[in-house]
Parts: C-alpha cells; structure tokens; sequence
DNA sequence: TAAATCGATAACCAAGGAGTTATGAATGTG
DNA sequence: CACATTCATAACTCCTTGGTTATCGATTTA
C-alpha cells in the first residue's frame, strides 16, 4: 500500500480549477502566474497555491526569469493515469476472455 | 462551462477508499456490499455511500437479488478519462509540431 | 531612489465530504 | 413466527482543502 503513482495525479486534477489551469497549460503552453490569474476565476494566492500542487504532482516545471515565473505542463506526467486506466480495461477484457473461453468450452 | 463528462470521473476516482473498490470490481468482477466491505477497510455504510457515488457516475452497475445487492464495474465509463488525457497531450504535441515547423523554416 | 509589479507565504475561514454509529426495511432461515 | 442477514439512509463529527485578505521580498521602471 506504498503511494502508488496515479494517487497523486487523480487527486491533483480532481479539482476543477487546478485542472482549468493544468489544461490551458497543455493547450497554450508556458504562463506567468499573471496571465494564468487572469483567467482563472480565482485570486493570484490561490493561482500559486494550485501551481504548487501541480508542481508537486511533477505535472507542471517552472522557470524563473527575473521576477516572474513561467509555468508549462510537464505533459508526460499523465502516464500513470493511462497506465491506470488501461490496467483496469485490461483486467475486465481478461475476464471477459475467461467467460468466453468457458463458454466455449461448455458449448463443445 | 456545462458540466464535462470527465469532470466528474476525476472528482470520483481522487479517493482511495472509493478508486479501491471500482479496482477490485475491476479485478474480480461482480460482488456484493459485504464481499466489498470486507476488504475495504471502512464500515458497511461507507462502502454504501462510494457505491452509491460510483454509480452516479456511471462507473458501477448494480443487479438486485433477493436481499443482496450485486455491483460490478461499467469500464466503458472511462472513457471520457481517455478521451481527455488524449486532448491534454495532442494540445502539446501539436503546439511542439509549431515549434518544430517554425524551426525548420528559420533553418531554410 | 521612489513607485510599481510579480509572486510566494502566512493566517484565517467556510464548506464539503469521508468516516462513524444507530436504525429500519426487506429478505432469507431455523 | 422468531431470528439473522443484507444493505440503504439518517444524523452527526471531524478533518481536509480551496478560497480569501494581508503582507513581504525581489525585481523592474519612472
């Protein structure tokens, strides 16, 4: 039951304004925290704040320049959630196999 | 700003107790509440109430027989979590073509 | 240098939600 | 019929967390 790598991820977009922020990273690339609290709905803290898990999460990089902060996804993070998702379609397609099998098996 | 399909799959899957149970449903397919607590780790009620969420969000089924309740997983509700993670990383794949575009004609 | 901008942090608050126990309705079993 | 089992619901508690305002250090700019 160690932190297993997905735990971190779902929790971290389960919100929906830290994933506002997370996707418009994906779709326009690097942000300061300026322009992203400019469209976040929230106060510049809260943008920071969200940034901070995000970056904990390794779902975002920053880079300093100066005195503002460039934000950009750090997009192959995701993978644990595909993995994730395709483990739990392949465990229902194994069993859906095993059923088939059976019943094929019983047909003969 | 409708609600997103996938918005509510993030919200819930983020908790361990309830992605615990989807998994196990998953794994081994159709069980009933008590199979379920039994390894869940919290009480009775509480593996009623995640069900109960999970099926809102259209991730578990439930079959009724006799006084039993039968719950098994609906993996085809994951999609909208595919679907999104592909959006995510075609976002940024696309906007690294750009780059890739913009470099090959600054090199001609 | 003085003023403005950027962004992180602290301190606080309110709401949501995950857990509990208690209970009851429905079904099965002796 | 009496008892046990299954599971959902209600009522409650408590902790987490997302939001706020206030502030401050670090930079630019006038």
């Amino acid at each position: 039951m160690t932190q297993q790598p997905h735990e971190i991820l779902f929790r971290t977009l389960a919100d929906p304004t830290r994933r506002g922020i997370f996707e418009r990273l994906c779709r326009e690339g690097e942000q300061t925290v300026v322009a992203l609290t400019a469209r976040a709905g929230v106060s510049q803290p809260a943008v920071s704040k969200h940034l901070g898990v995000l970056k904990q999460a390794g779902l975002v990089r920053d880079r300093q320049e100066g005195r503002r902060t460039h934000y950009s996804a750090r997009i192959d993070a995701l993978a644990p959630l595909t993995d994730w998702t395709k483990r739990m379609t392949g465990f229902w397609q194994s069993r859906f196999d095993d059923l088939e099998d059976l019943l094929k098996r019983m047909d003969q």
